[in-house]
Formats: C-alpha cells, sequence, structure tokens
DNA sequence: ACCTGAACACCGTTCAAGT
DNA sequence: ACCTGAACACCGTTCAAGT
C-alpha cells in the first residue's frame, strides 16, 4: 500500500555489517538462491541483499559464474564430516548418503553440482584422497581403480542431483498432468510393462513423477541404489583378483 | 572491414524458407547450441539464424525453457535405434553406450539433460516401458522394481552428462592450472593416497582432468562403469530371490 | 494467421568518479 | 582500498500494429 518499488537503489547495511568480504557474498548468494531459486538469482539482487550497488561485488569475486562455482563448494564442503567408516563399503554408503542430505538441503543447488562440480573443480582433495585410498583398500589398481574412481564420482553425484532438481514448474498439478498426458496418452495395451507397473511408479520414479525429491524423495530407492553400486564394486574388485576371465 | 554490426535486424530468409514452425525452430536451437555453447544462445540470436524478429518465436513456442526441453528431447530421442539386445544386462550395456553417444555428438547440451530431462518429462513412453520390461525380466517386482529403474536411469545420465559437459573456461590450460595448483598446492605426503596415483588419475578422472569428454574421453572408464551397475543390478535380483536375507 | 516494430523490465559487466 | 553512479551491450517477453 502505497509502497514503491526500488530495485535499484540499494537498502543500507546495518551497523554491525559494514564491510564487504568475498565469503559474505558466497554465503549470502547461497541463501538466495536456496529462498528464491536459481532463476530469480543475479548478481543485482545479491548486491541489493547485500546493501550495496552491484558494481561493489566486482571488487571481490570476477564474476558470476565463479561465485556459483564457490556456491556449489559451500553447499558440498561438509559431507565428509560425518563419516566414521571403518570398511570400504561402508564408508561408500556413507559417502553416498552424506552427499544426498547435503543436497536434499539445497535443492536449488542440485542442477549447479550436476553441471559444473564434477565437470570442473570443486570437491576438496581431502575428499578425493580419501575415495582413492578406499578404493585401493577395495584391491583395485591400475586402470581399474580409475574407473572404479569415475564409477564413484558418477554414482554420488549422478542419483542425488537428479532426485533434487526443480521441476519444469512451480505448479505440481501442471507438471502432472505433462506426464500423465505423456504416459497415458498413447494406445492401451502399447506399453504394456510401462502400464502394468504405473501404479507402483507413479511419483516415484525418475520421468514418472510431478513432484522432485523435496516432496516426494526416492527414500526406498536411493538404499536400493547404494547397495547396488557397492556389489557392482565388489564384483569387479573380484574380477580383478582373477585376471583370466578377461 | 567496415561491416556493420546489427544484431538487432533479422537477416532475410531464403526462398526455400519462408514459412516458421516449431520443429525447425528447435532444430535450429540444437544447432546454435552445439556450434555456439549453451550461453551464448539466446532466443534473439535464435530468431535471427532464422531470419526473423524474435517475437516471432513466440507465435510458435510459449518460452526459452520450452525450446530448452525440447531440444534435449531432440537430441536424446534416438537412443533406442540402434538396440538389439536379448537379455537384460545386454540391453543395459547398449543403452548406456547408446546414451553415451548422443550426449557426446551434443556435449553442449549434457548439462540441460542432467538439470531438465530427467527429473523432469522429457523422454518417451516407448524407452520407460523397454526398461521396465527388462528389469522384469532380470525378477525385478514391486519396490525393488522402482529401485532397479531409477538405478538405470540415474546410471545412464549420471555417468555421460558429467564426463562431456563443458569445463570451466574454454582455455584448458587455465583449468589445468586450477586442477594442479587445489591438488598439489597442499602440505607434500599429505594426500598420500592421491598423489601415489596421481600419474594414472591425471585428466582421467572426474575432478582431476582439465579437458572434458570431447577431448579426453573416459573411453576404458566407461565400460568399467556398465559391468559395475549391471553386476550391482545381477547381485540385487539375486538378493531378491532369496527374501530370507534382509 | 503470422509477423513486424517497438517497448518494458530486466540482466552481467565496465569504468570514471568519488571518498 | 573500496564503493558509487552511470553507462554499455545485451537479455526474455509482451503487445499493438501491420499484412
Amino acid at each position: 500500500l502505497g509502497k514503491v518499488k526500488r530495485n535499484t537503489a540499494p537498502k543500507p547495511r546495518s551497523a554491525t555489517e559494514n564491510r564487504l568480504d568475498d565469503q559474505m557474498i558466497v554465503e549470502r548468494a547461497l541463501e538466495l538462491i536456496d529462498r528464491e531459486g536459481l532463476e530469480k538469482f543475479s548478481i543485482r539482487t545479491l548486491a541489493g541483499s547485500l546493501g550495496v550497488y552491484p558494481a561493489a561485488i566486482y571488487w571481490y569475486v570476477p564474476n558470476r559464474n565463479e561465485i556459483l562455482a564457490r556456491v556449489t563448494t559451500l553447499a558440498t564442503d561438509k559431507i565428509l564430516e560425518t563419516i566414521r567408516a571403518r570398511t570400504w563399503q561402508q564408508f561408500l554408503r556413507e559417502l553416498l548418503t552424506s552427499f544426498r542430505e547435503a543436497i536434499r538441503k539445497h535443492p536449488n543447488v542440485a542442477t549447479l553440482i550436476s553441471g559444473q562440480m564434477v565437470g570442473n573443480s570443486a570437491h576438496s582433495p581431502q575428499l578425493i584422497d580419501r575415495i582413492v585410498a578406499h578404493l585401493e583398500e577395495a584391491g583395485f589398481t591400475g586402470p581399474a581403480l580409475v574407473g572404479a574412481y569415475n564409477t564413484v564420482i558418477a554414482a554420488m553425484v549422478g542419483f542425488a542431483t537428479q532426485e533434487f532438481a526443480p521441476g519444469p514448474t512451480d505448479d505440481s498439478q501442471e507438471w502432472r498432468e505433462v506426464v500423465e498426458s505423456r504416459v497415458m496418452g498413447t494406445k492401451s495395451g502399447e506399453y504394456t510393462a510401462l502400464s502394468r507397473n504405473l501404479p507402483l511408479l507413479a511419483n516415484k520414479a525418475f520421468m514418472l513423477r510431478w513432484q522432485n525429491g523435496v516432496e516426494a524423495p526416492f527414500d526406498s530407492s536411493y538404499p536400493f541404489y547404494i547397495e547396488a553400486v557397492i556389489a557392482g564394486l565388489e564384483h569387479m574388485a573380484a574380477r580383478k583378483r582373477r585376471p583370466g576371465r578377461g
């Protein structure tokens, strides 16, 4: 009522926070992305939230992509802390669980992480070192160690980032209609395996759901997935030990 | 020499292509993304490339996100065609290989696919039906079928989209320096497992590379990954058949 | 029905100028 | 050293107007 929208003018900073630095820029960016989503995030809203003009950001950070890269690091850099595993199997179990919990807390960065983090240069050497150490413990050496390492990283990132990635629309009713029209709107009796299992899969499976992991988490699929990944690596480790197999 | 940059004015359409439609919009969009990358893609350059004003696009397509969603579908909708498998294991082997080949041809859409496709509503019911049918063949029913299905989708999308996702910079020398400074720039002797295996992993592993899958594909890691996924699912199928286990 | 031409409300980034 | 204030070169999208 009578309020004027003034996006260009920064709000005054409070007395306690009258100096900017790069850490508070990245932390505030993560807060804003958590709250408003990635699409609404901009340097200008970030600056406004910090009470400065947009150009002030560039004194501390070279560009927007650098902020986003540091946001993904911030969202995932605690995943090692809770892990207390003795065996390599238990380590992987806890690693995948811990990573998923991090994404669950920051679902709006999920797409950033799958898009940037792995291909690029985020995570800490500590994490990489511990993964490699546990895979050596499992018996992997040489090219098999490389394969096992890449399998672990892809497995860690691949599931959870998909599970929690925001849907195509905020309106789950609209999303549901798109899914249903695509799955149902076909000649009856054509996709027999799919339609037979549709009650089981509906809203519980990739490409057949209308809510993302925040509202409808894959809480029973994920343990299955973890055990499948570990069993697969156990099999490959055993295969390595009898090289006559090919 | 003397050329004037005129981004706002559309080039005249040739006589053969003087009518627009949604299919050619999506196809041209994919071409432009393949050629110039996702960051440079815009409705305005797309319109310019088609010889029309930007607003003309909106007669056929509701918004930019819809174009991108249809681009991901276009880039991946042929993956079933080459598959001639008899067993479910061989089907998964060919599926993961075929999906990776699709991403290899369109690396600049990799981040779109991991960000949108799976969480959302892209793929054809045919693909889903065939995956479900082969997992039933493997012996999965009930919640285990859901787990196996989600495992297959996450496995299919997770690795290849990461592998081919564009790096943080076009300059691989710069990328290399970032990776090296992060991995090397630590107290010597601290990350023993990592530094011991660094020659093996360098530029062949996620987070330890400075080229993406286009220049340095994970051609030996991917078969390892496929076999690990299949072996893991075989293990879970066998576990299902003796329910006293757990 | 299909597209133009212009406008609206934004962007990221740069840069001289202030303090 | 750190930030302002304004500008540049873009965006996606809307809409009256043309044909």
